[in-house]
DNA sequence: AATATTTGTGAACACGTGTTGACTGAAAAT
DNA sequence: ATTTTCAGTCAACACGTGTTCACAAATATT
């Protein structure tokens, strides 16, 4: 072809080196160990290129992690609004959300291992950051709790309460189902439908939630 | 023979390295990594021993890991049992169990930063290890669900699923709480507060769980 | 067509790593 | 009192680490 300079076969990177390097971490980080204890030459050794290459594209290994972050949480928060534009009532408007982050975490499953180990794991600015992004999730589902009409009267830290409890309860079923193995149809099918019974449970007693007071109705 | 050999009981009066070491990577994962990032030598430096002497405590540093893992379980698996046998009735006994918890998570903060931090981000042997503890601590807390009276002739899998919702949450909630400064006074009692509300709130719907169709009362 | 700017290469450095082996003093066992 | 076992040190190794620098090829700009 056109492009083609014998020498020592050094040609065909060209420009997608940056992303072959995210490949590469989230690959070991997949196969091997968290990403907080990667090397830059390991990484770049997986990307297949030499380890100055490395900082063409990023200054340091934690930059590449919190680049990482964001493409994990960039679609997802796209995604959840739209579910949650969808204006669907109540219950049916939680399912939904359920529905979708499952499917997306399933579909970028790399990803999500990767955050999964860095979430208590990682650096202290890594572990911040995913723990904003999680408050994010707590807080829409928060708002969406208080057009709830059985829920109009309670107070907004109680709210606050219930939503993260729906939301920790999610990312720990999450981390568990990242632990099956990838294949494994029938447990992650498993996993859901204990997610969605747990979801349940939650919502009967969020309905019987009356004052601060705690007392069931 | 002997003076005073007590058959074959103390031998290290002057090899207090082993405890030295353990405490060294504890001390080492509460302020910079998790134990997985920590290098042997890293650990006996802080120790202040040679990097040899190791080797003859532990096979490596996964051994150590282990120990680690146990000793920060044995104890409070005692604590819960005792808990348990008082044999107080219904929710008291849940109250119980979650302040023995908090507190001696509280006693013992480093040893469940380390498991923190393993839980997820560690090697698989680790992780596993730490997952049947958490197993065990939900099939103790199901069992005593079945003796609940209005929980009586619910199927054994919907106990499990339960309870292994309180104990995420709650083991959620641990590790929020051990982000936190140590001397974060009110941080901490606003997280116990938090805690006892959400399980509070996971027992109404638990009061309103019916049959497996999920219907409510 | 000539020049400038990216983008990847290769060699080299100073250092931290796990693990080995031989050695030594002190305690235990005889 | 003598021997054996334990628990520590010291030196050395082969290797992986992050980062630097000068250089060359591919692309962009003129």
């Amino acid at each position: 072809m056109s492009r083609e300079t014998p020498a020592r076969g050094r040609r065909p990177k060209r420009g997608r080196t940056r992303q072959a390097l995210m490949d590469a971490a989230l690959d070991l980080v997949a196969r091997k160990a968290p990403f907080s204890s990667l090397s830059l030459r390991e990484v770049t050794k997986r990307a297949g290129v030499v380890p100055t290459a490395f900082y063409r594209h990023f200054p340091d290994m934690s930059a590449l992690g919190l680049t990482l972050l964001d493409e994990s949480f960039r679609t997802l928060r796209q995604m959840m609004r739209e579910v949650r534009q969808q204006e669907l009532p109540n219950e049916r408007m939680i399912r939904g959300s359920m529905e979708t982050f499952f499917t997306y975490v399933r579909n970028n499953r790399t990803h999500f291992l990767f955050v999964s180990k860095e979430l208590y794991g990682g650096s202290a600015t890594m572990r911040q950051a995913i723990r904003r992004e999680i408050r994010l999730f707590v807080s829409e589902l928060a708002m969406d709790m208080a057009r709830f009409p059985f829920l109009v009267q309670v107070s907004a830290e109680d709210l606050q309460m219930m939503a993260s409890l729906v939301v920790n309860s999610v990312v720990a079923l999450t981390q568990e189902m990242l632990e099956l193995d990838e294949d494994d149809e029938a447990g992650q099918r498993e996993m859901l439908i204990l997610a969605e019974k747990q979801v349940r449970l939650i919502y009967f007693g969020v309905a019987q939630w009356r004052s601060e007071t705690g007392a069931p109705a």
